[in-house]
DNA sequence: TAACATAAGTTGACTTTTTGAACTAATTAA
DNA sequence: TTAATTAGTTCAAAAAGTCAACTTATGTTA
């Protein structure tokens, strides 16, 4: 990560990539949101370095992605993911849903996401923002648009 | 990249970066998507190191998300995405959306995905999946399945 | 068609990052 | 109170990335 010259780049997707986009940050952001509070616990987890582990950490709650806060009832500290943090779920299940499409398949788990009230089965999709209607990914255009405003 | 033990950790998500995790990987995905073609271009727009450039090229090839083929018309050559690299749109534009709504914004450009036909703009949302309608993001739960089948 | 320019790499020295293992200081548990 | 656990820190070795120069093949121009 560190010295990335991505910032120069005026784009959104170089810019997100300045923030998670080390080898390390997504699997931690994932065990953050899955439910990871503690330092020991990421490191066994992901069997990152501890120095490297530590510096990330710090990194992401520069970032305002992580929140180190006392865990409730205990002098010692946990990291607790930001609205921020959780505002990348589309994108991180969206990784998913391709790694699980694009896998050998069969073997491996899955992850499942569903409504939580109906337990109906949801994927991450493009969707018309004027109804929230599924559009077929055949049938969209991407356009850069230099500085809106 | 390389000698990631993400493989190990059988989680779609570690799969998906063991392909796609590295720096570079995905800003290069983002300009091959866009149309660029060639390694000179590629090598002038991201401003990474000609050799790495090369060795990710050659691995993006190896694990079938791109294509090296002569140009039409030339004897050069030239990389083409192949369906597993479209089908990453979802993830990395989901990336540009969180890019955009959390960049100090006003400033930068955007990245904005419309309906072709109808012009409509679009966004990468939780669907559900039995009739295509858009789920609000806090009403869904995440689960990991172990082995399905 | 010679001569130059461009494209797509390759090579190797140097720098930066990451790892790994041991060490430290606080909590917590026995 | 002693031992174990937690959350780090430190530093040397290994791995990965950068930078600049070199090569070979293909195009372009005079």
């Amino acid at each position: 990560m560190t010295t990335r010259n991505y910032h120069r780049q005026d784009c959104p997707i170089a810019f997100a990539l300045s923030i998670v986009g080390d080898q390390w940050t997504v699997l931690l952001i994932r065990d953050v949101l899955s439910g990871v509070r503690r330092f020991e616990e990421l490191q066994k987890r992901l069997g990152v370095s501890r120095n490297l582990l530590t510096r990330r950490l710090k990194q992401l709650v520069t970032d305002g992605l992580l929140i180190r806060r006392q865990m409730p009832g205990s002098r010692r500290h946990a990291y607790w993911p930001t609205p921020k943090c959780m505002a990348l779920r589309p994108a991180i299940l969206a990784l998913a849903e391709w790694g699980q499409s694009w896998r050998g398949d069969a073997e491996g788990s899955r992850v499942e996401i569903t409504e939580t009230h109906s337990g109906k089965a949801v994927g991450v999709r493009f969707c018309r923002l004027e109804d929230g209607q599924e559009v077929n990914p055949e049938k969209i255009s991407v356009e850069r648009v230099a500085r809106s405003r």
